[in-house]
DNA sequence: TAAATAGAGTTGCGTTAAGAGACCAAATTA
DNA sequence: TAATTTGGTCTCTTAACGCAACTCTATTTA
């Protein structure tokens, strides 16, 4: 977290940096993914201090990502649940998980085994596909309307 | 960036995180991505304070993300070029991308328009597949080893 | 050859945000 | 009624950010 903001910038990955790219914000919504809903829970798995987990909350909350829910049944009761955007926001963790997994594995465990409910089959690697389903690397694309697509990225 | 660090987690997402995971890190990988390679390339279009690119790009380098090529050539030249591993983030810098073209689109700009070299056609929607490809959602997955996949998460 | 410029940092300083822990209030449970 | 849970606020310390100025080397330009 830092002074200097994005939301104007014209970069879109700039303006989603902006709402979720702080260390907490991108591991709160994992939770959520997860099924963490309340307050205490996130603060327990995360060992986020209080008030910044409130900071966070509302502010993925003013940005859609979550939504905070009223359930009353016991104790003062909230929920955080995410939105379609919040929920939009999977692959982006998954292709950073398994990021992760691939270039800092953990010394003693195994990854995470995520697996499809209805084929029970691990999950794909994310990746960034053409029109024809292949995989592209960073190489692979150009900027369309750039002046001279490949002058300088193809050796990068 | 904060104080808590999470090289130790035992969860990869935190671990990537602790890579790229602040503000400025993520927008030198996709600067990178688009060809720039110099210090004062980066300083420039970014914005961003000299110690504080000092600094990412030193993590970075640490981090294996990028390595600095001396290039011998006008001044103190150096250039910062991608690694496979940096190169290995394009789908979650195109993930965050597209989530905030959709999201959060420019009032003005079009979002950028990314096209496969090979084809000239515009890049797929970055998605998780199962193994038959087919798109899944937060909902449809589950973490295999769990003692009952489906408990929580799947109201999320 | 001297002066100016550019690249890549480093240092110092003021401002801002993060983190820990104490404290608080409503609603519940015992 | 007392204790607990939940969600949140307050203060204080520390760390990170951002700016500007400075350094150092190599390369142009005059």
């Amino acid at each position: 977290m830092a002074r200097k903001r994005f939301d104007d910038s014209n970069c879109s990955v700039a303006r989603a940096l902006n709402q979720v790219g702080d260390w907490w914000s991108l591991l709160i919504v994992l939770h959520a993914m997860y099924g963490t809903r309340r307050f205490v829970d996130f603060q327990q798995e995360l060992g986020i201090a209080k008030n910044i987990l409130c900071d966070r909350l509302a502010r993925l909350v003013d940005n859609g990502v979550l939504k905070k829910v009223d359930v009353g049944e016991h104790g003062s009761r909230f929920e955080y649940r995410l939105t379609e955007k919040g929920r939009d926001l999977f692959p982006v963790v998954i292709a950073l998980r398994q990021w992760g997994d691939k270039w800092n594995p953990a010394p003693d465990e195994a990854p995470l085994d995520l697996r499809d409910r209805a084929t029970g089959q691990p999950i794909q690697t994310v990746q960034v596909q053409n029109i024809e389903g292949d995989p592209v690397t960073v190489r692979d694309v150009f900027v369309s309307g750039d002046a001279v697509p490949g002058s300088k990225k193809d050796t990068a």
